[in-house]
DNA sequence: CCTCTCATGTAAGACGTTACATGATTCA
DNA sequence: TGAATCATGTAACGTCTTACATGAGAGG
């Protein structure tokens, strides 16, 4: 149910439509979520029923694009959402990469495929240490802990290559 | 579906019962993952089906406690996990942690309280980082990959709470 | 005898993903 | 006019979690 806290987070800088929330959660969060629309629109009318955000119908005011409709904060939904937020946080960090699941059964298989398959994970990684690069400097004039998060991110991928260039190296001197 | 080849690849070192399966995938996964029994046995119901996997019933055969299960991959599962092992992963990295996904918002909310759950965090991490530590040293004898991914383990927690440190000196420093 | 651990299993419900249906507006 | 993009939504399906039911054996 952190869909639902990341949508009143989100609400708290600025009035989104379901469209526009898929876009920011994939651009901001992206590489720790996937989100789509059977999540969005589901959540929003609930949030509606639970009168934690409102709805206002936009017939193309001005603005190009078809009908949207936007949805804004209530007291109600900062409640909550605060609530939530200096609460302490239960369970675990999960990590789940089809990549390192594979990994640790490499040993069943055969050493040459193994690190083809570590080269090829190794490029898509370093795609993504650039793009969040690029997003780092977007950021930068954004709140201290957006910014940390995305730190974070760089920090992470750049951890990941280092620990994959180090374990190709040792496997290949391995036998 | 990962966690039908998590049990091929298990069933590839030596038999189990289901119980032990989810023992199993605690101590070497648990930091990327959760299991229940409402996933596992489900999921041997089904692969016995497919049939790759037997099952022997054993009436407690010499051995204390109460009856169970004993699973073995089959050829056909031979097959089927080798063809996962080596094909190309799909799919992104996803990192699902309640703590980082609150951090994102701590701007909206009272820094001193931010501050406090940071702490409170930087030990869950440091307990964790002990477990997997003490892990490393426990596995060593394992096949090298087994190996690699629990330093893995180690790297990422270090990261996680130099991270912290580093944040947190930043949010007292701001403003 | 009672409680704990070992062991197997199911059912209900929450959560997520994929695919589809619909329709407006923009631009070539 | 046709394709691409913006936008909203639902249905079917798959996966995961939680809670419960059951029962054997071990140890106090």
């Amino acid at each position: 149910m952190s869909i639902k806290y990341t949508i009143l987070g989100l609400l708290h800088y600025r009035d989104l439509h379901g469209y526009r929330i898929k876009e920011v959660i994939e651009q901001n969060f992206g590489h720790m979520w996937t989100i789509n629309y059977g999540q969005i629109y589901p959540n929003l009318k609930k949030m509606l029923e639970e009168e934690l955000i409102t709805v206002r119908e936009l017939v193309q005011e001005g603005e190009k694009g078809p009908p949207r409709k936007m949805y804004s904060i209530t007291e109600n939904g900062r409640n909550e959402f605060n609530q939530w937020l200096l609460s302490s946080p239960e369970g675990n960090t999960l990590l789940r990469d089809p990549f390192l699941m594979r990994f640790v059964f490499f040993g069943f298989g055969d050493k040459k495929r193994a690190v083809e398959i570590i080269d090829d994970q190794m490029k898509v990684y370093k795609e993504q240490l650039k793009k969040r690069e690029a997003n780092l400097k977007l950021w930068e004039r954004n709140d201290i802990y957006v910014n940390l998060m995305a730190e974070f991110g760089v920090k992470m991928n750049k951890m990941l290559l280092e620990w994959l260039e180090e374990s190709r190296q040792k496997i290949l001197e391995s036998e």
